[in-house]
DNA sequence: GGAATAGTTAAGTATTGACTTATCTATTTG
DNA sequence: CAAATAGATAAGTCAATACTTAACTATTCC
Protein backbone atom coordinates (compact mmCIF):
# COMPACT_ATOMS: atom_id res chain seq x y z
CA UNK A 1 0.00 0.00 0.00
CA UNK A 2 2.85 2.22 -0.27
CA UNK A 3 2.21 5.56 -1.80
CA UNK A 4 -1.61 5.95 -1.25
CA UNK A 5 -2.65 7.66 2.20
CA UNK A 6 -5.86 7.84 3.71
CA UNK A 7 -6.51 10.31 6.45
CA UNK A 8 -6.56 7.85 9.07
CA UNK A 9 -3.05 6.43 7.73
CA UNK A 10 -1.66 10.13 8.09
CA UNK A 11 -3.56 10.06 11.62
CA UNK A 12 -1.80 7.22 13.45
CA UNK A 13 1.43 7.82 11.58
CA UNK A 14 1.33 11.42 12.92
CA UNK A 15 0.79 9.74 16.69
CA UNK A 16 3.74 7.04 16.53
CA UNK A 17 5.78 9.50 17.15
CA UNK A 18 7.02 10.29 20.84
CA UNK A 19 8.08 14.29 20.01
CA UNK A 20 4.38 14.47 17.84
CA UNK A 21 2.63 13.31 21.02
CA UNK A 22 4.24 15.21 23.07
CA UNK A 23 3.74 18.47 21.03
CA UNK A 24 -0.12 17.44 21.04
CA UNK A 25 0.00 16.51 24.79
CA UNK A 26 0.92 19.89 25.39
CA UNK A 27 -1.90 21.42 22.93
CA UNK A 28 -4.32 19.54 24.11
CA UNK A 29 -3.85 21.80 27.46
CA UNK A 30 -4.58 25.03 25.24
CA UNK A 31 -2.89 26.76 22.07
CA UNK A 32 0.72 27.06 22.18
CA UNK A 33 3.59 28.71 20.14
CA UNK A 34 6.06 26.88 18.23
CA UNK A 35 8.97 28.06 20.57
CA UNK A 36 6.92 26.46 23.62
CA UNK A 37 5.86 23.08 21.80
CA UNK A 38 9.49 23.12 20.97
CA UNK A 39 10.93 24.20 24.61
CA UNK A 40 10.86 20.33 26.59
CA UNK A 41 11.98 18.36 22.90
CA UNK A 42 15.58 17.89 22.73
CA UNK A 43 15.65 18.88 19.02
CA UNK A 44 16.37 21.55 16.80
CA UNK A 45 13.51 24.23 15.73
CA UNK A 46 13.67 22.95 11.83
CA UNK A 47 13.12 19.35 13.46
CA UNK A 48 10.22 20.75 15.45
CA UNK A 49 8.45 22.56 12.39
CA UNK A 50 8.86 19.44 10.50
CA UNK A 51 6.75 17.62 13.15
CA UNK A 52 4.21 20.78 13.01
CA UNK A 53 3.81 20.58 9.49
CA UNK A 54 3.18 16.48 9.96
CA UNK A 55 0.59 17.23 12.56
CA UNK A 56 -1.16 19.53 10.35
CA UNK A 57 -0.93 17.37 7.51
CA UNK A 58 -2.49 13.99 9.25
CA UNK A 59 -5.48 17.26 10.66
CA UNK A 60 -4.17 16.83 14.18
CA UNK A 61 -3.31 20.22 14.81
CA UNK A 62 -3.74 23.85 12.89
CA UNK A 63 -1.94 27.07 13.22
CA UNK A 64 -1.54 30.73 11.96
CA UNK A 65 0.71 33.18 12.08
CA UNK A 66 0.38 36.24 13.98
CA UNK A 67 3.39 38.63 14.30
CA UNK A 68 6.45 36.53 14.27
CA UNK A 69 4.26 34.48 16.32
CA UNK A 70 2.84 31.21 15.25
CA UNK A 71 0.03 30.03 17.70
CA UNK A 72 -0.45 26.07 17.50
CA UNK A 73 -4.00 24.29 18.58
CA UNK A 74 -5.20 20.74 18.53
CA UNK A 75 -8.11 19.84 16.31
CA UNK A 76 -10.04 17.46 18.33
CA UNK A 77 -12.14 16.61 15.56
CA UNK A 78 -9.34 14.45 13.87
CA UNK A 79 -8.90 12.61 17.06
CA UNK A 80 -12.14 11.76 17.30
CA UNK A 81 -11.37 9.96 14.12
CA UNK A 82 -9.13 8.13 14.95
CA UNK A 83 -11.30 7.05 18.33
CA UNK A 84 -13.75 6.13 16.27
CA UNK A 85 -11.69 3.46 14.48
CA UNK A 86 -10.08 1.78 17.55
CA UNK A 87 -14.12 2.06 19.21
CA UNK A 88 -15.22 -0.03 16.06
CA UNK A 89 -12.86 -2.78 16.11
CA UNK A 90 -13.28 -3.30 19.97
CA UNK A 91 -17.13 -3.41 19.37
CA UNK A 92 -16.20 -5.96 16.68
CA UNK A 93 -14.03 -8.04 19.38
CA UNK A 94 -16.47 -7.61 21.71
CA UNK A 95 -19.42 -8.85 19.96
CA UNK A 96 -17.83 -11.97 19.38
CA UNK A 97 -17.07 -12.54 22.85
CA UNK A 98 -21.08 -11.74 23.78
CA UNK A 99 -22.18 -14.33 21.31
CA UNK A 100 -19.18 -17.11 22.03
CA UNK A 101 -20.88 -16.63 25.77
CA UNK A 102 -24.54 -17.03 24.65
CA UNK A 103 -23.16 -20.02 22.52
CA UNK A 104 -21.68 -21.73 25.42
CA UNK A 105 -24.48 -20.60 27.43
CA UNK A 106 -27.06 -22.54 25.41
CA UNK A 107 -24.62 -25.84 25.47
CA UNK A 108 -25.05 -25.64 29.16
CA UNK A 109 -28.65 -25.22 29.09
CA UNK A 110 -28.94 -28.32 26.61
CA UNK A 111 -27.03 -30.05 28.69
CA UNK A 112 -29.30 -29.41 31.88
CA UNK A 113 -32.55 -29.79 29.84
CA UNK A 114 -30.97 -33.36 27.90
CA UNK B 1 13.38 10.61 19.33
CA UNK B 2 15.29 8.00 16.54
CA UNK B 3 15.65 4.30 17.85
CA UNK B 4 14.06 4.70 21.45
CA UNK B 5 10.90 3.23 21.10
CA UNK B 6 8.06 3.01 23.93
CA UNK B 7 5.23 0.94 23.32
CA UNK B 8 2.84 3.64 22.22
CA UNK B 9 5.06 4.27 19.69
CA UNK B 10 4.97 0.56 18.13
CA UNK B 11 1.06 0.30 18.73
CA UNK B 12 0.41 3.64 16.90
CA UNK B 13 3.44 2.90 14.43
CA UNK B 14 1.22 -0.37 13.79
CA UNK B 15 -1.61 0.93 13.20
CA UNK B 16 -0.48 3.49 10.54
CA UNK B 17 -0.57 0.82 7.80
CA UNK B 18 -3.73 0.32 5.71
CA UNK B 19 -3.13 -3.24 5.49
CA UNK B 20 -1.91 -3.90 8.89
CA UNK B 21 -5.28 -2.01 10.26
CA UNK B 22 -7.19 -4.36 7.43
CA UNK B 23 -5.36 -7.78 9.25
CA UNK B 24 -6.60 -6.35 12.52
CA UNK B 25 -9.97 -5.72 11.36
CA UNK B 26 -10.11 -9.28 10.49
CA UNK B 27 -8.80 -10.34 13.39
CA UNK B 28 -11.80 -8.08 15.81
CA UNK B 29 -13.69 -10.54 13.88
CA UNK B 30 -11.91 -13.45 15.46
CA UNK B 31 -8.91 -16.12 14.59
CA UNK B 32 -7.55 -16.55 11.41
CA UNK B 33 -4.95 -17.97 9.57
CA UNK B 34 -1.80 -16.02 7.60
CA UNK B 35 -3.49 -16.94 4.52
CA UNK B 36 -6.73 -16.10 5.21
CA UNK B 37 -5.59 -12.75 6.78
CA UNK B 38 -3.21 -12.62 3.03
CA UNK B 39 -6.16 -13.19 1.00
CA UNK B 40 -7.88 -9.62 0.86
CA UNK B 41 -4.59 -8.00 0.52
CA UNK B 42 -2.88 -7.67 -2.36
CA UNK B 43 0.77 -8.36 -1.52
CA UNK B 44 3.04 -11.18 -1.76
CA UNK B 45 3.10 -13.66 1.58
CA UNK B 46 6.44 -12.93 2.55
CA UNK B 47 4.71 -9.35 2.98
CA UNK B 48 2.06 -10.61 5.39
CA UNK B 49 4.94 -11.74 7.12
CA UNK B 50 6.55 -8.90 7.71
CA UNK B 51 2.67 -6.91 7.92
CA UNK B 52 2.06 -9.99 10.96
CA UNK B 53 5.63 -9.44 12.81
CA UNK B 54 4.94 -5.75 12.78
CA UNK B 55 1.91 -6.70 14.91
CA UNK B 56 3.21 -8.86 17.14
CA UNK B 57 6.26 -7.23 18.01
CA UNK B 58 3.50 -4.11 19.21
CA UNK B 59 1.46 -6.25 20.90
CA UNK B 60 -1.60 -5.93 18.62
CA UNK B 61 -1.73 -9.17 17.88
CA UNK B 62 -0.29 -13.26 18.85
CA UNK B 63 -0.07 -16.42 17.36
CA UNK B 64 0.86 -19.76 17.96
CA UNK B 65 1.37 -22.34 14.98
CA UNK B 66 -0.65 -26.13 14.76
CA UNK B 67 0.17 -28.37 12.29
CA UNK B 68 1.13 -26.39 9.08
CA UNK B 69 -0.82 -23.65 10.17
CA UNK B 70 0.15 -20.36 12.35
CA UNK B 71 -3.34 -19.02 14.14
CA UNK B 72 -3.96 -15.26 14.43
CA UNK B 73 -5.62 -13.27 17.23
CA UNK B 74 -6.15 -10.00 18.11
CA UNK B 75 -5.13 -8.67 21.38
CA UNK B 76 -7.44 -6.19 22.45
CA UNK B 77 -5.52 -5.26 25.54
CA UNK B 78 -3.14 -2.71 23.36
CA UNK B 79 -5.65 -1.72 21.39
CA UNK B 80 -6.72 -0.68 25.25
CA UNK B 81 -3.84 1.26 25.99
CA UNK B 82 -4.03 3.33 22.90
CA UNK B 83 -7.66 4.41 23.85
CA UNK B 84 -6.49 5.64 26.67
CA UNK B 85 -3.45 7.74 25.48
CA UNK B 86 -7.00 9.03 23.12
CA UNK B 87 -8.85 9.37 25.54
CA UNK B 88 -6.48 11.74 27.87
CA UNK B 89 -5.66 13.57 25.21
CA UNK B 90 -9.67 14.85 24.96
CA UNK B 91 -10.48 14.72 28.26
CA UNK B 92 -7.55 17.42 28.95
CA UNK B 93 -9.17 19.24 25.82
CA UNK B 94 -12.71 19.10 27.52
CA UNK B 95 -11.43 19.94 30.64
CA UNK B 96 -10.25 23.58 29.00
CA UNK B 97 -13.43 24.03 27.50
CA UNK B 98 -15.36 24.07 30.37
CA UNK B 99 -13.12 26.17 32.47
CA UNK B 100 -12.88 28.77 29.42
CA UNK B 101 -17.21 28.46 29.52
CA UNK B 102 -17.48 28.43 33.24
CA UNK B 103 -15.10 31.63 32.76
CA UNK B 104 -17.51 33.52 30.28
CA UNK B 105 -20.40 32.46 32.62
CA UNK B 106 -18.57 34.66 35.27
CA UNK B 107 -17.72 37.50 33.12
CA UNK B 108 -21.47 37.39 31.95
CA UNK B 109 -22.58 37.08 35.55
CA UNK B 110 -20.28 40.00 36.59
CA UNK B 111 -22.28 42.05 33.95
CA UNK B 112 -25.35 41.29 34.90
CA UNK B 113 -24.97 42.22 38.42
CA UNK B 114 -22.80 45.41 37.92
C1' DG C 1 6.25 -41.70 -0.98
C1' DG C 2 5.16 -37.68 -3.87
C1' DA C 3 2.46 -33.57 -4.74
C1' DA C 4 0.10 -29.91 -2.92
C1' DT C 5 -0.38 -26.75 1.03
C1' DA C 6 1.06 -23.32 4.54
C1' DG C 7 4.39 -20.91 6.05
C1' DT C 8 9.48 -19.27 6.51
C1' DT C 9 14.03 -17.21 5.57
C1' DA C 10 17.33 -14.54 3.07
C1' DA C 11 18.70 -10.87 0.57
C1' DG C 12 18.09 -6.96 -2.18
C1' DT C 13 15.83 -2.33 -3.60
C1' DA C 14 13.36 2.06 -3.54
C1' DT C 15 11.02 5.24 -0.75
C1' DT C 16 10.13 7.70 3.59
C1' DG C 17 11.30 9.54 7.98
C1' DA C 18 13.77 12.01 11.34
C1' DC C 19 16.88 14.50 12.01
C1' DT C 20 21.13 17.93 11.22
C1' DT C 21 23.69 22.55 10.01
C1' DA C 22 23.78 26.71 7.66
C1' DT C 23 21.53 30.55 6.01
C1' DC C 24 17.76 33.66 5.54
C1' DT C 25 13.41 36.60 6.57
C1' DA C 26 10.31 38.96 9.12
C1' DT C 27 9.00 41.34 13.59
C1' DT C 28 9.62 43.47 18.02
C1' DT C 29 12.09 46.09 21.37
C1' DG C 30 15.71 49.05 23.53
C1' DC D 1 18.21 51.93 13.52
C1' DA D 2 20.52 47.84 15.67
C1' DA D 3 20.05 43.74 18.15
C1' DA D 4 17.42 40.20 19.76
C1' DT D 5 13.51 37.16 18.88
C1' DA D 6 10.59 33.78 16.34
C1' DG D 7 10.23 31.28 12.71
C1' DA D 8 11.32 29.43 7.72
C1' DT D 9 13.85 27.25 3.91
C1' DA D 10 17.37 24.42 1.76
C1' DA D 11 20.05 20.67 1.38
C1' DG D 12 22.18 16.72 2.98
C1' DT D 13 22.72 12.28 5.89
C1' DC D 14 21.50 7.89 7.88
C1' DA D 15 18.27 4.55 9.33
C1' DA D 16 13.87 2.44 8.97
C1' DT D 17 9.85 0.81 5.93
C1' DA D 18 7.50 -1.73 2.69
C1' DC D 19 7.92 -4.23 -0.41
C1' DT D 20 10.02 -7.88 -4.00
C1' DT D 21 11.84 -12.64 -5.83
C1' DA D 22 14.02 -16.92 -5.00
C1' DA D 23 14.76 -20.78 -2.43
C1' DC D 24 13.69 -23.68 1.52
C1' DT D 25 11.05 -26.40 5.34
C1' DA D 26 7.63 -28.69 7.46
C1' DT D 27 2.66 -30.87 7.12
C1' DT D 28 -1.14 -33.13 5.16
C1' DC D 29 -3.47 -35.66 1.64
C1' DC D 30 -3.90 -39.10 -2.15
Amino acid sequence: MLNQSTSLDLAFQALADPARRAMLERLSQGPASVSELAKPLQMSMPAVLQHLAVLEQAGLASSRKTGRVRSCELNAARLEDVQKWLNARRAEWEARFDRLAAYLNTLDEGNKNG
